[in-house]
DNA sequence: GTGTGAACAG
DNA sequence: CTGTTCACAC
């Protein structure tokens, strides 16, 4: 059977309702991974998502900042969630859905300098990076099985993830020392980048428009932040792949907007 | 002619307007006088006024606090600003309408302890009463000819102007240092109070309900704040008086309700 | 409870 | 530019 499976960073999850029921309404989506809800469990809309048909729900928050989710239609189980560092904060959360482990993540922005000696953001998002690879590294042994790992990296990997790979090349999501821990992390693995599976270089693909631009859509000035990737055991079930870029038109838009991939299982 | 005019402590001129476009929708208001515009001057949203009808306006504002304007759907004419004290901020605009002078205020509200020796804000909210006393004393001669005076002076005068005498009685805006000093100011000109004149006592009359009552119009804590006072001169032209309770009712209200009276001119 | 600004983050 | 918290005012 057919499943269809979304990420998007919705840049607190209470004022975008409206924007997810819209989102909902215009696709069959049976698994929504969340990023930046920013909201604490408790105060989580779990009965607003539930009316929306999201009844199952594995939450991962703190008040006002980062907090990721994963909301379903279908049963899931929770698979836990990861600090690789004391201070890293809501940044994941994983579920059991069909006999795969779906994995969700919101990677540190990094703030402004790409300098982790001056800039501690930068630092940190730096060392996420190494603790993801290390918890995802064949060695370790800690993760294995199908699994499929989604969410707002941070990183626009390559030179076509980005409106100018020159123009960003010492800008934060494109340095060449961040997009060169990503390609470690999707080595571990051999994970498949279900994006350029489907749609490969040269063809530009941004999921993110800074709110900061007079006309985003003009100018066109996007990044590829978000991610969907599967271990090479799913690659057979891969059916399609959909960056909804128009959702960044919507009223009272995130930045970002949801990435989609449908799985056949 | 019959002139109507309404003054209304709008908490937020910019967050308001949809509240104002119904107001002038429901009611055939020529000059309306707001008080808590909470805007610049620079800011403040002259267009869209005007293309409600109010295409003459005085105002008198600053970034996020107090502010005071005067929109008229008729042409009036600058009448000046009032500090009475260097830290007044914007708390008086007037304007000359078909030979009236009109004074529209927003008076200090005083803190939360009625003792000025503690309360820096309740010894300016006196000083600035005593400011205004000093203005309209037939002595000074300053002010004079036909007036009105409108706005949220802050004090709930008489003992049905409150939902409890008893209780308020130590509550700033109907302690007696306050009532004492807006009769006083009543005296200096043998201001009409267009509400009593009216609607005299024993009647309940209120013109604000606190955002914090669970339900405002079934516990009707009201207080009558807002106020709109003539000079005799203008007594024999006076036509009608009306509280517009309801638009306490209305969606993203403000504390305070619009005031209205018409004059024959 | 409902506004405001300011500092922070993205 | 669009979110967040926080302190403050009413």
């Amino acid at each position: 059977m057919p499943l269809t499976l979304a990420t998007w960073n919705i840049n607190s999850v209470r004022l975008r309702l409206p924007q997810i029921a819209r989102l909902l309404q215009e696709r069959p989506i049976d698994v929504l991974c969340l990023q930046e809800t920013k909201v604490s469990d408790e105060k989580f809309p779990r009965a607003e998502l539930a009316a929306l048909g999201l009844r199952h729900q594995v939450i991962h928050g703190a008040k006002g900042h980062h907090g990721v989710a994963i909301c379903s239609r279908i049963p899931l189980e929770d698979a836990g969630r990861r600090l690789f560092h004391d201070h890293d904060g809501p940044r994941h959360v994983a579920a059991r859905i069909d006999g795969i482990t779906l994995h969700n993540y919101y990677v540190p922005a990094g703030g402004d300098v790409p300098d982790p000696a001056v800039n501690d953001k930068f630092a940190h998002k730096l060392g996420y990076l190494d603790g993801m690879t290390g918890w995802y590294d064949p060695a370790s042994g800690e993760a294995h099985g199908d699994m499929i790992l989604v969410g707002d990296l941070n990183v626009a990997p390559g030179e076509h993830d980005v409106w100018s790979h020159k123009a960003l090349l010492d800008v934060v999501s494109h340095t060449p020392v961040e997009t060169g821990k990503l390609e470690t992390l999707r080595t571990t693995l051999d994970w498949i980048d279900v994006a350029r599976h489907y749609r490969p270089d040269p063809e530009k693909l941004y999921t993110w428009w800074s709110y900061r631009a007079r006309d985003w859509a003009e100018s066109d000035r996007g990044r590829r932040l978000d991610h969907i990737w599967t271990t090479q055991s799913l690659g057979p079930a891969l059916r399609g792949f959909e960056i909804l870029r128009q959702v960044r038109g919507w009223e009272r838009p995130s930045d970002h907007v949801p990435v989609l991939t449908t799985l056949s299982l």
